[in-house]
DNA sequence: TAAATCCAGAATA
DNA sequence: TATTCTGGATTTA
């Protein structure tokens, strides 16, 4: 038996790293005993912390603690832990006991430019969660990132190295924000910025081309797109009215302007499309255009078919159901305006 | 800048 | 429906 087990002591984490420059707040649960010990952030030379902040930057790691924090200081990184005080046997956070929390939300109110937060674990995220963003009254964005403790060793370190990446793309504004709408024929995407939609993802084609994003809950614009396109689902819109930003070359910008000019319930040809985009010879190139659509259902790249009337393929899938389903969808609404008319 | 690759096309039998 | 013929855009070297 130890008999030191029986006497836990009160252990108290330190003050945050910040200054009015901070962009992003990295945020802990309560330092481990060896860096207590040395009175340091993340001491322990097993943590990963430290690699992986100067490895996300291509920078050659330092030791020296003042170099380590005028480091974070000149990339605009905050520090600090979600716990002022608790009892706690070693150094993992399962064993905390009779925690007391800061002041996230004071010093958010504090540090008006940090708007994103990063918990480094799922204690820092879960305490995050109920006790700190619940209280701040502007926006501000939090993210889960694995931890760099020694004990969690059963996530690879490429991994842990690209979720910790995203501090890097946050501090570079690659900014997105997420939405997802869940339906019957499968689960929906809008990921936006502060200001525009950048992309839409459809059920079936998840391949992200969004390695070099971090990406957030969701905001004010990807809910609104989000709120659009479920009405749209539903037959009850007809286009879209929503900030979007179109990226490709300058005949894909003229292709996908061309189809913006398609209306709801038509089809076009490629080939036709391709006309109209200002080269009748280039039906191939507006399939190749097509796939790579970055905002399909607002740019309605289901519109096109081929020159026989049939669906030819739909995000990159050959005769995508989706794409017939969309199709049906329009008809349906335009058949029932129809009868309505005429009665 | 030249060549190779791509393509959710179009035309034909 | 399957096969062949396309050729512009894009990517790669």
């Amino acid at each position: 038996m130890n008999k030191t087990e029986s006497m836990p002591v009160v252990i108290k984490s330190f003050k945050p790293v910040v200054d009015q420059n901070s962009r992003v707040l990295i945020l802990g649960t309560m330092p481990g005993e060896e860096s207590l010990r040395q009175q340091q952030y993340y001491a322990h030379p097993r943590n990963l912390f430290w690699p992986l902040i100067y490895t996300i930057f291509n920078k050659p790691q330092e030791q020296d603690y003042g170099k380590r924090i005028q480091f974070l200081y000149s990339n605009r990184i905050a520090l600090w832990d979600v716990f002022k005080s608790c009892e706690r046997e070693g150094s993992l956070d399962n064993n905390i006991r009779k925690e007391e929390s800061n002041d996230i939300a004071g010093l958010l109110e504090a540090f008006p430019n940090i708007r994103y937060v990063f918990c480094n674990g799922g204690a820092a995220w879960k305490q995050f969660q109920t006790n700190g963003l619940p209280f701040v009254k502007r926006p501000v964005f939090g993210l889960r990132l694995p931890s760099t403790s020694p004990a969690n060793a059963s996530i690879p370190y490429e991994t842990k190295l690209e979720q910790w990446s995203k501090i890097r793309f946050t501090l570079e504004n690659r900014i997105l924000h997420e939405t997802s709408i869940q339906t019957e024929t499968g689960t929906y995407k809008v990921l936006a910025n502060d200001k525009e939609v950048i992309r839409v993802c459809l059920p079936g084609s998840d391949k992200q081309v969004l390695n070099q994003f971090a990406v957030f809950p969701e905001n004010g614009v990807s809910i609104e797109a989000a709120e659009q396109i479920k009405e749209y689902l539903a037959g009850k819109r007809k286009c879209f009215n929503i900030p979007y930003r179109l990226e490709g070359s300058s005949f894909a910008i003229n292709v996908y302007q061309a189809l913006l000019e398609v209306p709801f319930g038509c089809t076009i040809s490629y080939g036709e499309l391709a006309e109209r985009a200002g080269n009748k010879k280039a039906a191939q190139a507006v399939g190749q255009i097509m796939r790579k659509n970055p905002v399909p259902l607002i740019v309605p790249c289901h519109r096109v078919i081929g020159s026989t009337g049939k669906n030819i393929g739909f995000m990159g899938i050959r005769g995508n159901p989706i794409q017939n389903m969309l199709l049906k969808l329009e008809q349906n609404r335009i058949a029932e305006e129809d009868f309505r008319q005429n009665t």
